[in-house]
DNA sequence: CTCATTTTTGACATATTCCTCATTTTTCTT
DNA sequence: AAGAAAAATGAGGAATATGTCAAAAATGAG
């Protein structure tokens, strides 16, 4: 077992005692089973096996599944919006934020395509992780609107359509093509209420360095 | 048990044999059970308890879960399908068409919750649902492309991001308010390439008989 | 109303998952 | 390297779910 390519939480509890380094890795592990079996469809037992440990060894850290969802979500949640924001920092169009966003989550899904599958599983059941979530996108969103480049109400609806775009992208191509992200950058950007004309010119502007022509 | 306020199976079962009538209670149970904990978390025995029938009744029907969801999401999925598109029949012009059957699906959830959700359910885990509820969307959407009202390509990505804005009105307010309906409409047509103000004029056409001011 | 046929029943054997805890093993400080 | 503290182990009891089947009950055609 633990045949995960991704290391994530592991990476970060490299040095630290004994006791972070199994949680690393009942982390990392956790990522991986929910990925392919659904929260609801992953036993305890699936997640020991898979990270090494006995079965026992689940309880010295959580004490239900709950909990590990909270943290595994919680933790990419953190680790991939820090990412991006922090790849933005020097961009202050709005639509040029919001394409390039969409564009670089959906192209982390398509090197840890577990990743985004278990942070959206996270955000839509545990209300932390939802607000951990949404509060970068509202953000971006009604600075489009004051940039007069959105043309919409910014209400928590309309953040969740946001979302679910990016939730459909992951699940109709798993292998996350090019092709793929500049239609769902496209799409959020007409949600938003830019013409077809204007979101295919931004997110041509917007990902030139990141998508292939 | 067997509290539900839907009957939609037993109702199209009502004078058949037995057997029929009591495939019927399955049925309409499994609609209860399967949207309130969810396909993965219901058990056998939630459906026969919610029946009124005894454990062993449910191997005389069906030989497992899937197939039950099989039977009930299809049935959903033609009744549905079927009522908003016998209730549009005269009706040519795409955008109408497409923010009317929105408004009428949604409508549908406010009244019956159960049965968007658990069709919902079935269209991402049976194909065969999921083709029963895209035909007819992706016809709508092809006729707005030819009648010069949709700008943009109608492919399987569009199709689906389309259902996911449905499902999202459904989990972000589950009593279905007028505001929430009218919201969805607009959002559906913004993301099919119409402006802003463009989408609020033909939802306000299409759905005055429908939906409040 | 009768009775052969169909359908239901629910106890039970099997299988799965959860969770505990006494014991063993590992860690890591000194 | 010693040894106290921390962590891991996994057997096994409790709880829950599945699927079967012989017997009982209900059905409905004649």
């Amino acid at each position: 077992m633990n045949s995960s390519v991704h290391q994530l939480f592991r990476q970060q509890t490299i040095g630290k005692k004994k006791r972070e380094r199994t949680r690393g890795a009942l982390l990392d592990s956790a990522i991986s089973v929910f990925a392919n079996k659904g929260y609801e469809g992953t036993r305890i037992s699936d997640i020991t096996a898979h990270a090494d440990v006995a079965n026992g060894t689940f309880y010295n850290y959580y004490q239900d599944k709950d909990q590990l969802l909270h943290d595994v979500a919680l933790g990419l949640a953190v680790e991939i919006t820090g990412r991006i924001n922090e790849e933005m920092s020097d961009v202050t169009h709005a639509p040029t934020r919001v394409a390039l966003a969409t564009a670089k989550l959906l192209r982390t899904s398509r090197k840890e395509p577990e990743w985004l599958d278990v942070l959206l599983q996270g955000a839509f059941i545990v209300p932390e992780v939802q607000s951990a979530t949404i509060q970068y996108l509202r953000q971006d969103l009604e600075m489009g609107v004051d940039q007069g480049e959105f043309n919409v109400d910014i209400d928590l609806l309309l953040v969740n359509q946001f979302i679910s775009l990016i939730r459909v992208a992951a699940l109709v191509d798993p292998t996350m093509s090019d092709e793929t992200i500049k239609s769902t950058c496209e799409a959020v950007l007409r949600l938003v209420g830019m013409t077809t004309a204007n979101a295919k010119t931004q997110v041509i502007a917007a990902c030139e360095s990141l998508l292939e022509a």
